[in-house]
DNA sequence: GAACTTATGTCGGTGC
DNA sequence: GCACCGACATAAGTTC
């Protein structure tokens, strides 16, 4: 340890000190929050992970059931506007 | 076309219809379940992209972010070791 | 279905078909040289992954191996710029 | 420095030092290797992107040209195994 | 070793 | 006009 220092161990120092230690304080709660959320979000895939086993033992094949999961999420008008070009091109292509 | 129909409109059917009534719900009740989670997941992604927005506001590079706390997920011991391999291997690259 | 049809039967025809059909041979076109292209880049895919298995088994590391190559990416400045914050960082974090 | 040094500067050395820098050249050349090939994948997916930039101008939608690239590599057979369950799934749960 | 999930980088769109 | 933002595609890592 060295006596005097530029560590973070005096009470009372110089107002420079006191900005870095207030920014290494700032950086410090932005990573952790962040930590914190990355936790959480892991924790809920781990529960989506769980869902699909359950069902995979049930009989269900998970690798469809996210196929119909993903088109769930699409808006029916976006979907059927999608559908429209597609039969377009695939027409061009001979693939219908 | 079948004159009765096989479909779910009977109050009272055979017990076959009971057996895909009740594998459809199941079916459903897994997919919802799903469903809830990711929502829950997406909401936090955006929690944490809101995060790093916030840091970058005040100055901090969310890039360099990113690197300290994948490398904080890291046990000491195992980091350790990727940095002496990866310094045998920059040594043999000459990169130091 | 119309009479006459608007398909790609007749041997003359209006100038609407022509212009279909060539439209029809633009996207083909297009599509096939995409897809020529991409089988090109997998086949190099495939000569990457071949050639870190053939590290590993001379006892290499592929993992690091790819964190060297990344950093080999790098300009010199960049990256010492990079790592200047990057011990900011830390030192903030007390990682260092 | 040290006197006899432990470096490659030797023109004759120590057995020792002959091995690593033949380990070194071969991790050099695995290095270059990987370095090279990743440079040929990069000038193809290049090329794909000024493709689908030359379709765009056009008048093809780049985004469902990559939907019915993606079609096309699938197996009829195999398409229709998986078609088939996913009416299944679908009608479970009401989407179709 | 293959498939899936996550993370990163890039690109087009948008708002200031 | 540029810079931020969101979406997409690719690459990496992880799991089975």
């Amino acid at each position: 340890m060295s006596e005097i220092g530029h560590n973070s161990n005096e009470i009372l120092g110089d107002d420079e000190d006191d900005d870095i230690v207030a920014s290494d304080q700032q950086l410090r709660l932005f990573i952790e929050r962040i930590e914190n959320l990355e936790g959480e979000k892991k924790a809920i895939a781990d529960d989506i992970r769980d869902v699909y086993s359950e069902a995979r033992s049930q009989g269900y094949d998970p690798k469809i059931m996210r196929i119909v999961i993903r088109d769930r999420k699409l808006q029916p008008q976006d979907r059927q506007e999608r559908d429209a070009i597609l039969d377009v091109y695939k027409a061009a292509l001979g693939l219908i």
